[in-house]
DNA sequence: GGGATCGTGCGGCGCCCGCCGAAACGTCCG
DNA sequence: CGGACGTTTCGGCGGGCGCCGCACGATCCC
């Protein structure tokens, strides 16, 4: 006997502790929805292994599942679970330093993430930390004291952007999030959403091919620099591969 | 072969995803230094055992060591990580409610944990989160954008409090914890320790036992009041057992 | 010094779980 | 209708790992 009573938080961390599944989680952080063939191929593993593993993140909470024909699709559970596990995976990295590019598209690609990409559904790399300094610099976001929009920042996303900032749900208005690339905390929850997911509606930024990494255009640049006194936004060309979809 | 390069993010899951693992840094949320034979004897493993989760743990970076004599102590290895478990715990804890406590003594001891308790080094339970509420109504704690304060809240804690509170290394002057019994944020972060720290001083609460769980005494009570305007904070009586430590 | 107490290293046992292949089911499309 | 494709279920295999007991070293206290 002993059965030794559950312990909630150990069943959580176990479905994260396996190498595969990690590789899936971490792949869905680009906060889209991914096919199960997709993930199976993206980590190496046969198709039966990747639906079991699948079942036991959609039981658990991690992800939720969207049946269409015959394509189950998998994404996050919401931005809770997104959160999570960045912070998680930020703190495993910062302990185990990442090895050097194996293969001459990976450093390419990586060089791209490294300088804009999406954070689950907000700015990250170079990009997402830059804007976050130059909200700070000119009062609209306070990190001093903690990290929350001013009223000038609330005005600036109303006048200047010009979109509605409304509360959704529990999800705060704006949150630290650690950037493992930079290391540094870029703005994140909701306003952090409803910028990067302006800023794509505008064509200021793209996706490069179907990864996470982001390439600013030339109006980007310009509106950005107009708006937030950002220059030299770099771009980083087109020359950074597709990224890791297959 | 297929070695199936290690992914950083399953490491370290992996260290929380056993049962006995977790209930060690569930104890040390109390956020204090544990010698290993009380670890041991609180998971109910033999101490061998609980040598080697230690072990296991301060080399994943998760805990610190300190050794006295023929006592090792452990404590978490900081605030970022106690804050990384607090979350993975309450989002752990959100899908698999609590069940029923099984022992009379149990239950006592979970209700004075739901009245006040220490979260880590900060407030939490119910005193936690209205004192949160409380700096929120004042215009101290701005909630509605983020989570920071005002300028009114720095001159609060010179002023009113009467401590000084500088920056300390990287930790966020102030931070949202999730407060798992209330399902509500609570202050945490360099405010939220010292704020805490201040009232164990000067005698304003008190621990019950050598657990986690706080008792608010008589002139607490009125510092509260005449400080924030909190009525009637509950004494959570002397009736709590002590707690978990053996 | 001697007897408690605390922590640690080592085998050895047993179980859990991640992996695959094969077969079956459902869907899509020609 | 039939073949191609994506996904799921089921055995079966193998390795990893959490557990203990025991022996040993270190420390404290009488």
């Amino acid at each position: 006997m002993t059965v030794t009573a559950r312990v909630p938080l150990a069943d959580l961390a176990a479905l994260l502790a396996d190498g595969t599944r990690a590789r899936f989680c971490l792949a869905l952080l680009d906060g889209r929805a991914w096919t199960a063939g997709e993930l199976a191929r993206h980590a190496g593993v046969a198709a039966s292994t990747a639906s079991e593993h699948l079942s036991l993140l959609v039981r658990g909470g991690i992800l939720a599942e969207e049946r269409q024909g015959r394509h189950r699709y998998v994404r996050l559970a919401g931005p809770r679970v997104a959160q999570l596990i960045e912070d998680l995976a930020a703190h495993a990295d910062l302990a185990a330093p990442a090895p050097p590019p194996p293969t001459l598209r990976a450093a390419s690609s990586a060089r791209a993430m490294a300088a804009a990409r999406t954070c689950y559904d907000h700015l990250a790399g170079r990009l997402g930390v830059a804007v976050t300094d130059a909200l700070t610099a000119r009062g609209l976001l306070r990190q001093d004291t903690g990290f929350a929009l001013s009223d000038d920042g609330l005005a600036w996303f109303a006048a200047d952007l010009g979109v509605r900032l409304a509360p959704r749900g529990r999800r705060p208005m704006a949150k630290a999030c650690l950037d493992w690339t930079e290391r540094r905390h870029h703005l994140a929850g909701v306003a952090g959403a409803v910028l990067c997911a302006t800023l794509l509606e505008r064509g200021w930024v793209t996706r490069i091919g179907t990864g996470r990494a982001l390439r600013v255009t030339a109006p980007g640049a310009r509106a950005l620099e107009d708006l937030l006194g950002l220059k030299s936004v770099e771009s980083a060309g087109s020359e950074a591969a597709a990224g890791s979809r297959p």
